[in-house]
DNA sequence: GTAACATATGTTATAACGTAACACTTATTT
DNA sequence: AAATAAGTGTTACGTTATAACATATGTTAC
């Protein structure tokens, strides 16, 4: 399992977007939280090292987060989780077990677009399921 | 095209819950609105006949009515939408202009669940598609 | 190298969204 | 009518998020 910092260096490097590390911070916390986070819990927790951080610090970091496809808004949750593969941002699918909180995140080939309007063109899909995973069965 | 408040007074006379005037009133303001709408701009609107709703009040009300499958909360936007088929709640796929905010609600057949991970047991998926609709195109 | 510019972060304040807890009223049942 | 349940009113507060402006840091052109 490679590691999602060093994954996520690589990813701005190519991409030619400067991950600081402020927002370097950010998307650790996130990593190691595994599970979905919110954003006042990151708050308190960059606070440690940073003494007084703001909500628009770390809301900042995460719409950087989100925009470079390290990081997923879980919206029925108003929380985030980091996305496990550098950049696959879009056509995320999300599986959230609502008794370990854990989330399973799959690439969705052109996902749940079933009986589209037609005309309908789509720019983002937010896609959650909500239940339980195969242990909290 | 059946009027919502009918078919919501037939769908809870059969269901056997109560669609109060309180209740009521929200679903006909969220069903006219013809968009998401959010819970303080019901706020003020219910407080122009009722002195002095409260937030409680209201979502109550969309509570109860997300509950009876009247309405739909879109969860990206923090806001709801009326149901144009009563009762057909659940397994909803939404289609939301992001130009004149119109609305195209779609019943998914086993919604988005392609690569579902093994075991995972889904009771609740938000489906939210966002883009140009055909008239906005 | 420094001026000009762009990008990122700090900071203050407030807006927007949502709920807990308890009081009171209205409906339903016994 | 009393007892119970369901709905609504009300107060207060907790949570989530952003606008606006100041400061710092990095980048580019000269």
């Amino acid at each position: 399992m490679p590691d999602i910092l060093e994954d996520a260096d690589r990813h701005c490097a190519k991409t030619g977007v400067r991950l600081t590390p402020l927002r370097r911070r950010v998307l650790e916390l996130v990593a190691r939280a595994g599970a979905p986070v919110k954003a006042y819990d990151l708050l308190s927790q960059i606070d440690r090292t940073r003494t007084s951080a703001k909500p628009p610090t770390v809301y900042r970091a995460l719409d950087f987060l989100i925009e470079a496809g390290l990081v997923h808004r879980v919206e029925a949750l108003n929380a985030f989780v980091a996305c496990p593969q550098a950049g696959h941002g879009h056509a995320a699918v999300l599986y959230v077990c609502e008794n370990c909180a854990n989330v399973t995140e799959v690439q969705g080939t052109r996902p749940g677009q079933e009986n589209k309007p037609a005309g309908f063109s789509v720019t983002r899909s937010v896609i959650e399921h909500y239940g339980r995973c195969v242990n909290c069965a």
